[in-house]
This record gives C-alpha cells, sequence and structure tokens, in this order.
DNA sequence: ACCTGAACACCGTTCAAGT
DNA sequence: ACCTGAACACCGTTCAAGT
C-alpha cells in the first residue's frame, strides 16, 4: 500500500528525474509528473517554479554527479587513461541527463573536475605550461566527442541503406577484407580506448 | 510588392528551411510556418503530410548536401585531411540541420560519402583490409566528435563559473602559464587540424 | 505554507466542407 | 487537385481561491 507522503520538493525532483532517465525529457511534461506524483499539476510549480527551473535543477545534480572523479593506476599515463574511462562510462550511464546539460552550455563545467585531474597527470608525466593544457585539451575533446558519436549511433534506428548494405566488395574497390570490416560493427570499447591511448601516448609520453 | 504565387511542395520545404536553419527546429510550428506562407495551417498538411515528414525531408536534403565532398591535395594525407577539413565546414555551416539528421540516427549515411573518399585515400596510402577500416573509422569518429563539442561549445552561453574563472595560478598547481592557457578559449581551428593531423600521421602513415 | 481548479494561449492533427 | 475553418486533444503557465 503506497502512503501518501506530503509533496515536497525533493519528491518532485526524483520523480523527475527518473521520467527523463527512463524516457528523456520529451517525456517530462508537468501534467504526467503531477499524474506520477498524484497532486494538481499546480503543486509542482509551488516547489520548483516551472519546467525550466526544473530541468535546471537536474542538470546542477547532474554536473554533482559528474564530479566525483579520480585517477587510478601507477603511471601518469595509465592514470590518465583510467580518468578517461571512467568519463566515458559515467556519460554512458544517463545519456538523457548529459545532453540537457550539452543543451545549456554547462558541459565546460561539468568537465572541470576530470581536467584537473588529468592536468594532475600531465604534470607528473612531465609536462608544463601551455603543452600541458593543450595535451588536456586534446583528450578532453577525444573522450566527449567518441561519447557524442557513440551515443548518436546507439540511437540510431535502423538505417537503410546503412554501412553493411552499402559496403560490398565491389564498393569498397576490390578489398573484400575492408567490405567485411565495415559490416560488421565497430567495438566501441576498443576503438576508444585505441584512440585515447594514441592520444595519450603521442602528448603525453611523446617526443620531448 | 510580392506577388503570392500557389502555394507548392518545394515552397513549404524553403520555408521550413529557413525556418529551421535560423531558429532552430523549435521555431518551425505548423502555424508560424503557415503564416509564413500566408495560408492555412492546414493547407501544409496536403503538400507534406505533417510536421515528422515534412523534417523528415529537410533531413533528406541536408544527407544529399553532405554527400558533394571531394578529396583535394597531392599526398593521400593532404588529400584525407583535405576531406575532413571540407567535412567540418560543411557540418558547421548547419548546425541545426545537422542535429536533426543526429536525432533521426542518419549520420551514418550521411557520412558514407566522405567514408569512401576516405577509403580512396587509405588505398592510396597503401593500407587494406582492417587496418584500413579502422584508420578511417578513427578518423572519422575524430571529425564528428570534434564538430559535435565545438558546436556545443559555442552555443554555450556565459558560464558561471567557467575556466577562466577556476583556474588561476594558485589551482594549477604552480603553474601559471597552464593558467593563462586555460583561461583564454582555444583556438579550434588549429585543435582540429592538429589532431587531424596526428590521427592521419600515426594511423595512415605510421610505423607500419 | 501549501495546494486546488479554472482559464488562457499555445501546440499538432483530423476532417468535413468548399472551390 | 488544392485549400479552408472548426474542432479535438494535448501542452506550459497564471491566478484567484481555498485550507
Amino acid at each position: 500500500m503506497v502512503v501518501k507522503d506530503a509533496l515536497s520538493r525533493g519528491a518532485v525532483l526524483d520523480a523527475a528525474t527518473e521520467l527523463v532517465r527512463a524516457h528523456g525529457p520529451g517525456a517530462l511534461t508537468m501534467r504526467r509528473l503531477a499524474a506520477e506524483l498524484g497532486c494538481a499539476v499546480t503543486a509542482i510549480y509551488w516547489h520548483v517554479g516551472n519546467r525550466e527551473a526544473l530541468l535546471d535543477e537536474l542538470v546542477a545534480r547532474t554536473v554533482e554527479e559528474l564530479g566525483e572523479i579520480r585517477a587510478e593506476g601507477r603511471t601518469p599515463a595509465e592514470r590518465a587513461e583510467s580518468v578517461a574511462l571512467a568519463l566515458r562510462r559515467k556519460l554512458r550511464a544517463r545519456p538523457h541527463l548529459i545532453a540537457l546539460v550539452h543543451e545549456r552550455g554547462l558541459t565546460e563545467l561539468m568537465m572541470l573536475p576530470a581536467q584537473r585531474a588529468l592536468v594532475h597527470e600531465a604534470h607528473a608525466a612531465g609536462l608544463r605550461g601551455t603543452a600541458a593544457a593543450e595535451a588536456v585539451r586534446a583528450l578532453q575533446f577525444q573522450i566527449v566527442g567518441f561519447v557524442l558519436v557513440e551515443r548518436n549511433r546507439e540511437r540510431a534506428p535502423a538505417q537503410y541503406p546503412g554501412e553493411p548494405d552499402l559496403w560490398t566488395a565491389e564498393t569498397a574497390e576490390q578489398d573484400p577484407e575492408l567490405a567485411t570490416s565495415f559490416a560488421a560493427a565497430p567495438d566501441l570499447d576498443t576503438l576508444f580506448r585505441t584512440s585515447v591511448r594514441g592520444v595519450i601516448s603521442s602528448l603525453w609520453e611523446g617526443d620531448r
């Protein structure tokens, strides 16, 4: 039996988070939220202002959650890689909320704790000044960009025509192995790790 | 004096494209579009079905426009880089429409002509099979990811606290030059060119 | 302090009716 | 074939009114 507690700001935010996490921001309508909470639509306004303010609050919570990042491993390169992997995992766990953070232009703020951790490892690797800043920024772009691309790919419905349809042996300029590679879905974990390691090895421990 | 032509499918699509290009998909309401065209709201439905079908049509047009890609330069590496630069330029020229392509999961299809051009250059550089496919895919992720990240950055409103606020000499672990670097906005053109060249040089003409 | 229902100005879409 | 206006089911939001 559900005991109906008094409505509270926290309860509104939790219910809203659940709706957005499960079905995306489009599913968050004030009327649906009110139905979920068993209150009048307008009661929500008393607690959180309006829909925009509600979303702002969810975004703020997400930024906080992304802030909890710490490096693991022995060498600076290993520790930087661990930050990259942890970041990707956290970003992927809440795609809709991350998209809201992006929309509000708060990615930079969200990434700051990770940026700090990466700067620490760049320093440990002997990088200083502009070189350190550029290495960290390149890696940040790499990580965030990768997650954005793969999220898009996952969300993608069955595509026609898609890579498997278009990459036959013929179109691949007499390279059947290449056609086979493109026909299969890429292993994103490997692709991410490889490209991150590439950036780290060339900028962290490259020729200097 | 504006002569009112008969309404046509093309006119509807052009007006819709203009609205989306200028103010984003949120600005595309059937009522506003009708006002723009000087017709009844429902006349639009006769020509293009409904709002979703209209957006699908805009997306299809965008995919076609992105298909016109050709490589320039002498060496395969130069030509691959020219594809990357052209792609970034095209993607940046129509951010709202590209976002719609992403939403509909058609990025893969949109990228195919560029992918073909890159495969050609990978082959010219002597790469074959899986190695060629992986090199091309890594570069694709790099390009699309970069554009997604920089678009987000541009859209970002003034952030508080932002990088300039948070990166003082103190927080930068006694590295004032690093603090200065983070306080300034990155040169995105340079950052893009550098990271693309990194990927190309390591995968196209790397140690093999 | 907290919550309600009515009302308003917006949406996209359907459909019978016009020409 | 092409276009219209009325109507419907949704939105977010405001506000006077209740307790």
